[in-house]
Order: C-alpha cells, then sequence, then structure tokens
RNA sequence: GCGCCUGUAGCUCAACGGAUAGAGCAUCUGACUACGGAUCAGAAGGUUUGGGGUUCGAAUCCCUACAGGCGCACCA
C-alpha cells in the first residue's frame, strides 16, 4: 500500500462517513487527504491530520473525528493498527504484505518507476542558460544547465510535454562588440576598450582567418562582418558541444536575430499598440509596464530607431505562446532579477496571466572554492571558469549532481576539492554507491540462480518495513519536485533513501549464506533490493547524473 | 534609498503550517574469517539572527530590526 492509496482509502473512509449521516462536511469531501511519514518512530508508519483539518468545517472535536475515521479505517484490509494521538492525529501502521507489494509495484514499472499525471496534457517551454554567444558557457549559466535540465526530466516523468529552449542574443551591440575584438586580435591589435578579451577570442579569429583567408584582403567593415557570422557559428558550435557534453541537449535554439529578420518584433509590438498599452515619448517608444506592476515604464523602441533588448524578448515571448505553450519558464541568474517586474507586466500587458503563463524562476549565484579560497574570476584577466573547466576539474555527475542538490533559491559556494574526491563525504558518490552496491548483490544473486519473489508477506523487519516506505514515497517527491519547481528534493531524497537502505542492507541478509537453500524470505528480499536499484537508477537518471553498476 | 534572495548543529545544507527541528561531514566511543566497510551502531552538538504578531500548532505566514548576496538603463 502506497500513501497515495493510503490517502484515497481515508477519502473513501470520509465519504462513507457523510453517507451514512455520522459526519456532515458542508464543504464536501475533500480530493485528496495528507499522509505523511512521522519523524517520530511509534507514530505509525503513516500519520495524517485529516481529523485536526476537518474538525471546525466538521462542527466537532479533532478527537471525535479521530475516532470516526480511526474506526473504519483499521476495518479496511492492508491496513493494520489505527491509532488516535496528540491533539487528533491518526497514526496508521500498515501490513506487512501490503507495504511488500509496493516493491512488486515498483519492479512493474520499472523505468516508469516514480511517474505521475501531475502535468499530464500540459505543454512547457523551458529556456535556460541563453548565455550570450561571445564567449565559452561560464559558470554563472551552469547552475540553470543541471537544475533546468532536471526540471525537464522532472516535469516530463509527471507527464508534462516539455520542450527545452536555449535563446541566442546573437542580435545587437554585444555582437558588434565581439566582431570587433575578433577583428582587432586578427590584426594583432589590443581588444578594444568594451571588446572581450582571452585567449579564446585569438583561438577563434586565428580559425576564423584559417577557414575564411580571404578575410585578410577585406576592408575593415567586409572582414568584420565575415569575423561575425563565422565567429559566432563558431561559438554557438562550441556551446553546443559544451552542453551536450553535460547531458543537456535543448529542443530548440532560439536566435534573436531572426526575430529582428522576420518581423516578429514590429508584430509584437503592433500588437500591444492595438491594445492600447504602448506610447510615444521623447523620441521613443514605451510599453506601459507600470500599470501591469512594474516600477516604471520600458522603452521598447530607443529614440534612435532600434529596438531596445527588451523587444527582442516581447517577440519571442509572443512566438512561444503562439506555437501553443501554455506555460513558460524562464531560469535566470539573481544578477537579472530586476528583469522580471517588466517581463510579468509584458505578459500582462498582451492579455496574458503572469505567474502562470509566464513563469521566471531565479537562481542565486555560485561561487566555487578551491583549497578554501573563492575563486575569483575576471573577464579582463582572462581568469573566467568555464563549463569544461568545471567538468574537467570534478566530472560530469559530480559537477551537475553539486548544482541541483541546493535549493536555487540559496546561493552556494562549491568546493572543488570536496566534489572531487571519491569518498562517502562527497554526496554524489554517496548515492552512486548504493547503486553499486545493489547491483554487486544482483550480480551475485544472478550468478546463484536466484529470482525476485513476490511473498512480499515475509518482509516483516523493521528496517524492511522502512526501506519499502521510503522507495514509496518517489512519485510523491517527483510530484513535489515538479510543483514547486526545486529539483533538489530528488536528490535530497536520494541521500535520504541512501542512509535507509545501508541500515536494511546491516540488518538483513539478502543472499543464502554458504550452503543455505534458498527460500522465499530471500526471493523477497531480492526483490526489495531490484526495486531499490530502480529507485536509485530513476532518480539519478532525473538528475542527469550516471548510476554506476561498479565504482 | 527601493526591490528580490538568504540567515537553522563547529562546517555544508534539509525540513508541501504539524508531534521531541533532521542528514552528511568534522569530533568522541564501538562493530568486520557474511552478500561491496565508499558501511553500520551509539554519543555529543540548537533560544531555527534578535523582537513582536496571526492560530489548536510557526524554522515556515505577517510586521520590524540586524547581517550577507544580487539588482535598480533609451546596456545587452
Amino acid at each position: 500500500m502506497t500513501p497515495e492509496q493510503l490517502s484515497a482509502t481515508i477519502v473513501d473512509v470520509l465519504s462513507a462517513l457523510v453517507d451514512e449521516g455520522s459526519l456532515t462536511l458542508p464543504e464536501g469531501v475533500p480530493a485528496s487527504v495528507t499522509v505523511e511519514r512521522p519523524r517520530q518512530k511509534g507514530h505509525g508508519d503513516y500519520a495524517t491530520n485529516v481529523a485536526l483539518q476537518l474538525a471546525k468545517k466538521a462542527g466537532t472535536h479533532p478527537r471525535a473525528l479521530a475516532e470516526l475515521v480511526a474506526a473504519r479505517l483499521g476495518a479496511v484490509d492492508g491496513v493494520g493498527e489505527v491509532e488516535i494521538a496528540g491533539p487528533g492525529f491518526l497514526n496508521i501502521t500498515v501490513e506487512a504484505g501490503a507495504q511488500g507489494r509496493v516493491a512488486l509495484d515498483v519492479l512493474a514499472a520499472g523505468d516508469r518507476y516514480g511517474a505521475s499525471h501531475a502535468f499530464a496534457g500540459e505543454r512547457i517551454n523551458l529556456e535556460f542558460v541563453s548565455a550570450n554567444p561571445t564567449g565559452p558557457i561560464h559558470i554563472g549559466g551552469v547552475r540553470w544547465a543541471a537544475v533546468g535540465d532536471a526540471l525537464g526530466r522532472i516535469f516530463t516523468m509527471t507527464g508534462a510535454e516539455v520542450t527545452r529552449e536555449y535563446y541566442f542574443n546573437d542580435h545587437g551591440a554585444q555582437i558588434d562588440r565581439f566582431s570587433r575584438s575578433l577583428l582587432a586580435s586578427a590584426q594583432g591589435r589590443p581588444a578594444p576598450e568594451d571588446g572581450y578579451g582571452g585567449q579564446y577570442i585569438h583561438d577563434i579569429a586565428a580559425a576564423v582567418v584559417e577557414q575564411r583567408p580571404e578575410v585578410r584582403d577585406l576592408d575593415d567593415e567586409k572582414a568584420q562582418e565575415v569575423f561575425r557570422a563565422v565567429g559566432v557559428d563558431m561559438m554557438f558550435a562550441e556551446i553546443k558541444a559544451s552542453l551536450h557534453d553535460f547531458g543537456v541537449d535543448f529542443d530548440v535554439y532560439f536566435h534573436e536575430d531572426d526575430l529582428h529578420r522576420s518581423g516578429a518584433v514590429e508584430r509584437a509590438i503592433a500588437r500591444l499598440t492595438e491594445m492600447g498599452n504602448t506610447y510615444e515619448a521623447d523620441g521613443a517608444v514605451w510599453l506601459r509596464t507600470e500599470q501591469f506592476g512594474d516600477d516604471k515604464d520600458r522603452v521598447i523602441i530607443k529614440s534612435d530607431g532600434q529596438g531596445a533588448y527588451i523587444s527582442g524578448d516581447l517577440a519571442y515571448y509572443l512566438d512561444k505562446r503562439e506555437r501553443g505553450f501554455d506555460r513558460c519558464l524562464i531560469m535566470l541568474g539573481a544578477d537579472h532579477h530586476g528583469y522580471v517586474g517588466r517581463m510579468m507586466a509584458m505578459c500582462a500587458a498582451f492579455g496574458d496571466r503572469p505567474g502562470e503563463n509566464l513563469e521566471i524562476l531565479i537562481g542565486q549565484m555560485v561561487n566555487l572554492l578551491k583549497e578554501g579560497e573563492p575563486v575569483r574570476m575576471s573577464k579582463r584577466a582572462g581568469t573566467v571558469i568555464t563549463l569544461e573547466d568545471l567538468v574537467g576539474a570534478i566530472g560530469k555527475d559530480a559537477a551537475r549532481y553539486a548544482l541541483a542538490r541546493y535549493s536555487s533559491d540559496s546561493n552556494i559556494d562549491l568546493d572543488l576539492d570536496l566534489w572531487a574526491k571519491s569518498g562517502n563525504d562527497n554526496p554524489v558518490y554517496y548515492v552512486q554507491y548504493v547503486h553499486a552496491r545493489v547491483s554487486g548483490i544482483l550480480r551475485n544473486a544472478a550468478a546463484l540462480g536466484l529470482e525476485p519473489g513476490d511473498a512480499m508477506h515475509l518482509l516483516t523487519h523493521e528496517r524492511e518495513g522502512e526501506l519499502l516506505r521510503a522507495l514509496a514515497e518517489l512519485p510523491r517527491v517527483v510530484a513535489s519536485a515538479a510543483e514547486l519547481r526545486e529539483p533538489h528534493r530528488v536528490a535530497r531524497y536520494l541521500e535520504d533513501t541512501a542512509g535507509v537502505y545501508h541500515r536494511f542492507y546491516d540488518s538483513c541478509r539478502v543472499l543464502p549464506l554458504g550452503d543455505e537453500e534458498p527460500n522465499d524470505l530471500h526471493r523477497a528480499r531480492l526483490a526489495l533490493v531490484a526495486a531499490t536499484r530502480v529507485v536509485f537508477a530513476n532518480g539519478l537518471g532525473l538528475l542527469g547524473v550516471s548510476a554506476p553498476e561498479r565504482m
């Protein structure tokens, strides 16, 4: 019996009580009831606060309501004891056979275990990383590469149709600066005052010259155009490649320049103007964002006739909506959070619902520590840490796990020395180790010819019950991670469950010892171990981290 | 000055408004002629930054003070 099944059972009990007239609920029977795992041993396998929450509405006392529910719930098949505790909690134990079936459910679901229908039918657009194509991806954008991709996997697991998108800001002044920097490098001049430095500029400039030798004979204006076109393409290729090596592939790489070339920007502005949400002042065109909650109105067409940066975003948002996405999520670093207000206002100006059609997630900053000291980064000094540097320093698995295990709301310091270690103080090893250890047992069992069994009522050991209940949590953890947009919950769940597994393993012998004849308990435990492997494989998979058979 | 995020054990961090606030690391004490000891058992460690409030119940919600991070463009 899973917590979901137990919750549904309690709802049935409430309905039955209402039907027979012993309970009155003016607001009706709730669609679902909270069932949680008590922290405290002795508070049952599961607990519900349903009596505390409904007593007032039912015009009765919590304990009286609890007694009504307990009497009926205790009679349900698979439910063991139901105790009333404290102000009116119901502490519930589940019979071993019913609890053990969870392992069989897990095995039957396989790599779909953890899935739900929480977001079934939703088309979700996830935009993240979107680093400027003027240089390699630096550490700032990397947090969302790991977290955003994990969120995409989590949404998919909860039934959503997910599109991952990367927005290339390949339009405007920064691209000019980039191409001028390339030109300067090729001509042996220092980078322009407002340009980009660093070895990668020289590398790309040299590569462009090699690919297009005629560039040396062109005048500066034409040469710069060649450096722009070829250099930006090279940058795109490099960014895509390093993200691919990080396990992150986007469904759509969207080019800002296309919006400007295709007239999409003009169309978006025309739409806003039709709706009466723009005006002209001081030679510029403004969007009335203030009346939609922003601090002030924003310029969308500058007085020089060029579109302001946000003009691309207007068109891009409209484009996503026209492509049929009801939910557009954009993930930004904290250094861009000032952008949220105007984006939400823009959404509202289109007549959409901010927070629903458009959602902006802000990830706080990531600092790297080396030997206890912050790694200082400076674009000018060329000490930028790139995605490749990070993966090179600690490996893909550790990098992805390290970035995904913390709430995006808190800024984090990643200790590169810790994450490069292969020991149990490195959380990613702690979690992967369980998968390797379990895989070892399954190999040994296969060598013995032992098959998982289904006599699950034999799993009566306390540690077996704890493990079964932990495994039963995965679908709820995934659903709440999706709902709250917090992939770190999956990582924390795996860490907790790792401890639960080790404690089970320590107390419960799985394989027959020596010449011992295999029995149903061995086979039932083997099923439990196999289910554990599924949970770790699926959980790590949601984070984009490998689940090794051996380490 | 205004806005967003954060403040929890020595350290790094969890905890959808629930019961005695939890893990890992570090420290101390134990457990291997058994399936991977990269493990387990136990101990110690807290006024959840301070102060008010909301309610059956607050780390969580509201107000306030303090501390740290990040922002407040006709830049992108």
